[in-house]
RNA sequence: GCGCCCGUAGCUCAGUUGGAUAGAGCACUCGCCUUCUAAGCGAGUGGUCGCAGGUUCGAAUCCUGCCGGGCGCGCCA
């Protein structure tokens, strides 16, 4: 709708420029607009106020002159000026109803591009390490990551969902040393708990497991626990395998799934960290101070230079993060989408640096970030830092558990992800109105039921049977309705491109607000009058279809009863 | 000190590629269930958009400077 505005206005803005004669450009993209106020149409272009300076002439005679030539169509009715210099257009009533024929048209593929034609897009998100329970700003991460992914393949993008993580590195030392220490029945009050071991009580637990001999089975790994105190290589493998565990049955209790795991210490095994660093040395960037290897990330704006070799030897962790990006690239992703909490800011400007210092025709600004800021759990009006088994932090299995997998993921995908987040346990446990969630997917729940009520009266529905009834659809409410459904693709569209999945929260609160409207203003079944009767279920059905699609986006699920 | 992010109603937050009178939920006040789920609806109260300048037909939105909060500034990851 908005682009046939469009492409109208444009026509008229080419042939108000001919006709003045004046030597400048139609912009590129004309801008339309849905009105907030009735009272100026569907949709709105403040074009005439743009060319007025340009033309020379005052905007209301641009206005003026723009309607005069503006290509007539059958689905507007009217167009006005208004105000400064606004051009406004009311659309044929037909041309919203028709958006309910569309919708039952493409059911699940509604606002949804399935075409892939974008071309590949890997989300990296989560990409935890094993020395622990996920924790609330991971399940943010895992949350927003998810949603992006969705929002791409709605989009037309072929994504790959990856979690990248270390195995091998010093906390993962640390955590070998934690498990062997409850291993030989060290308590962390104890003068000889390592300094800086892994306190919490997950760690009695792998060790229990470990010397039990268990077989403990994860996503991309699997292992058999050597029953050896001494062994701390085999525990330490263990133990990893043992959390990995433990963070998939989390990532799975969220509904959260990855295709690709990627592991640190591969990019050392298959040589991947060495090539990188001959092919810094030979860019000329790399030099030597105190007895370590720099690269000179400044010459690419980062703010100072970064070691990659210590000066004890061993690489610095820029280093294979340069490389595994280089990877990403060679493996064909055109865009990579970074998922990461914000305190890592500070590794994009020297992962870019590295990836130009390359100079292997990587993009200035590749690979993209989307940061999410910290999560505070409030519990009776009280922050909540403990969790008892995780020992710092609380866990996202702690808040699963507590208000389920559908809230957690609503509340931690409906903020804006660079604003920090106050996650309030008891409103999203509420079962009441002041919940959003359950608002929501009540909604859903109400239409179902009326579903089943005219199945018994025999009003069931018939989308065969409702296309040219549509024209009855003429209440305030249905049209408030059918233009919000009308706006569901763009959103999806304008949300992948902003890489902003909190607003398709906001916009199934404002759908959810709609129905609720419609519902209590007026009656769907009504056998005296079956053809109305055959509308407004068409109407409700396709609502239904949009509120399915858009909580599919946000892995929410959409109940039947409530 | 430097860098990034945030500051909008009592509370939690939308709105920021400049548009018409700044929105929603909660809370508070008043109404609505013999009728398809009241986990709902309607009406009302509530604002110097942190402060001060600037840019222009027009600024919550863009620019500059302050104030307040978060995060980062390791040869840790």
């Amino acid at each position: 709708m908005k682009s046939h505005l469009q492409t109208l206005v444009t026509a008229a803005a080419a042939a108000l420029i001919k006709e003045a004669g004046a030597d400048i450009a139609v912009p590129s993209t004309v801008q339309i607009d849905a009105t907030k106020d009735p009272k100026h149409g569907d949709f709105a272009s403040n074009l005439a106020l743009v060319l007025a300076k340009p033309l020379g002439r005052p905007p209301r005679a641009v206005a003026e002159a723009l309607v005069r030539l503006l290509p007539p169509s059958r689905r507007v009715a009217k167009v006005e000026l208004a105000g400064p210099g606004f051009i406004n257009f009311f659309l044929a009533a037909d041309a919203f109803q028709a958006v309910v024929a569309d919708i039952l048209a493409s059911g699940v593929a509604y606002g949804r591009d399935d075409s892939r034609q974008r071309g590949k897009l890997m989300v990296e998100f989560v990409s935890a390490n094993p020395t622990g329970p996920l924790h609330v700003g991971h399940g943010r991460g895992a949350a927003v990551g998810d949603c992006l992914a969705r929002l791409y393949e709605a989009a037309g993008w072929d994504v790959t969902r990856e979690f990248y993580y270390n195995d091998a590195g010093a906390q993962i030392g640390n955590l070998g040393i934690s498990v062997q220490a409850r291993i030989k029945g060290i308590s962390t009050d104890d003068l000889a708990w390592p300094e800086n071991g892994y306190r919490g009580d997950y760690i009695v637990d792998v060790a229990r497991a470990y010397m039990a001999g268990e077989t403990v089975v994860a996503d991309d790994r699997s292992i058999t626990g050597a029953a050896d105190a001494d062994d701390l290589d085999a525990i330490r493998d263990f133990a990893v395998a043992y959390l990995r565990r433990e963070q998939d049955a989390d990532l799975k209790a969220f509904g959260v799934g990855f295709d690709v795991y990627s592991l640190e210490s591969a990019l050392y095994t298959d040589g991947r960290v060495e090539r990188t660093v001959e092919a810094l040395v030979a860019s000329g960037h790399t030099f030597e101070q105190d007895g370590a290897l720099w690269l000179r990330t400044t010459d690419f704006g980062d703010d100072k230079d970064r070691v990659m070799r210590k000066r004890e030897g061993g690489y610095t962790y820029f280093v294979p993060d340069v490389a595994y990006h280089h990877h990403k690239w060679e493996r064909g992703f055109a865009r990579v989408i970074n998922e990461q909490g914000s305190d890592h800011h500070g590794t994009i400007a020297r992962v870019r640096a590295g990836l130009q210092a390359l100079n292997v025709g990587i993009p200035k600004g590749w690979p993209d970030y989307v940061l999410h800021q910290m999560v505070t759990v409030m519990r009776g009006g009280e922050e909540v830092k403990i969790s008892k088994r995780a020992g710092s932090y609380v866990t996202l299995r702690d808040l699963i558990d507590e208000v389920g997998c559908d809230a957690t993921r609503y509340f931690l995908t409906a903020r804006k992800s660079d604003s920090h987040l106050v996650f309030d346990v008891d409103l999203a446990r509420s079962k009441s109105d002041e919940n959003p969630v359950y608002y929501i997917q009540y909604a859903h729940a109400r239409i179902c039921s009326v579903l089943r009520q005219a199945a018994e009266r025999g009003l069931a529905f018939d989308a065969a049977a409702s296309a040219d009834v549509l024209h009855r659809l003429v209440e305030t409410q249905e049209k408030n309705l059918l233009v919000h459904l009308g706006k569901y693709p763009e959103m999806v569209a304008t949300a992948a491109e902003q890489s902003a999945p909190h607003s398709v929260a906001f916009y199934l609160r404002d759908l959810a607000d709609l129905l609720h409207s419609y519902y209590n203003a007026h009656k769907f079944l009504l056998p005296d009058d079956p053809e109305l009767s055959r509308a407004r279920l068409a109407l409700i059905v396709a609502t239904r279809q949009v509120i399915q699609n858009g909580l599919a986006l946000i892995g929410v699920s959409a109940p039947e009863t409530m």
